[in-house]
DNA sequence: TATTGTTATACTCTATAACTATA
DNA sequence: TATAGTTATAGAGTATAACAATA
């Protein structure tokens, strides 16, 4: 996240409040760790997610991958450019549709797929350390309903 | 937000339980509603919280307000530069040292100011609906820890 | 020399429009 | 005609580097 590297002083009281306000520099924080955990690993948070998407429920085509994320076709393509570059993914037309690409993992990606979950969790449990479990508790399953009050 | 408008689909499983993502998605939502219910006013998010800041503890120089929203200083000339342009702060060099621009509100950002703050809230609150009190509660103590875990 | 505002530039993440190849 | 992947392009929000005016 660009503005991650910048100084995050001790809000101003009039800011305090709003929520837009703490949502950034809460996540700002979230991804900075994040960011620092993956590191060794050469790849980061958004990464990490489209590697999970595929690790649980292979082999999907960009476009699938794409729509459980909630991004855009074209984000995927350099998302996946990255992943391919790294080794860790692998397209391939699918046979019986060879407009659409299949997006596998490769032996190194499941590996890092893993390690990486691991890494990423102890960052997540890093970020929440200022609160008490039960307040944990219920951050993380508020934000499952702010997020998509839908479901 | 770019972004806001992509499609905001239940949570694949996988994804459901990193913070990152619902972090994303939570915030990402919020701007939405923040957005709607402003732009009758011509303004957005940031704009409101720079003119909160000017309202809270005029006047101040460009710096300053930069520092206390914690932005860069080069931000914060466009963001100016915008409320300027919209009649709801002005310019003008601090005569003890004309390296400073203080920035003061208009009379007419002041007015703006009290109901975008108004409309916002009430975008906060809605934002909140699928919570219980008490778990809204929690989530916006949470949220400060979260940001800003020094203080 | 150091600081404030500014400009020019660049980077990240995202999208829309238009192209290619398939269907 | 419609869809999957791709490319080119753009826009929002942010930063760094360098410059002018002022201290």
């Amino acid at each position: 996240m660009p503005g991650s590297s910048a100084v995050r002083p001790v809000p101003v009281p009039e800011l305090a409040d709003r929520l837009g306000y703490l949502f950034k520099h809460a996540h700002s924080r979230l991804s900075d760790l994040t960011t620092a955990a993956l590191a060794p690993l050469g790849i980061n948070g958004r990464q990490l997610a489209v590697l999970l998407v595929i690790a649980k429920e292979p082999p999907g085509s960009q476009l699938e991958i794409a729509t459980r994320m909630a991004l855009d076709r074209t984000t995927m393509v350099s998302l996946v450019d990255e992943l391919e570059r790294e080794g860790l993914v692998e397209r391939s037309p699918d046979p019986a549709d060879r407009r659409r690409n299949v997006v596998a993992l490769t032996s190194r990606g499941r590996e890092t797929t893993w390690k990486a979950a691991a890494l990423a969790g102890q960052a997540e449990k890093t970020f929440l350390e200022p609160l008490s479990e039960r307040d944990a508790d219920v951050v993380k399953r508020s934000l499952r309903s702010l997020a998509f009050p839908g479901s």
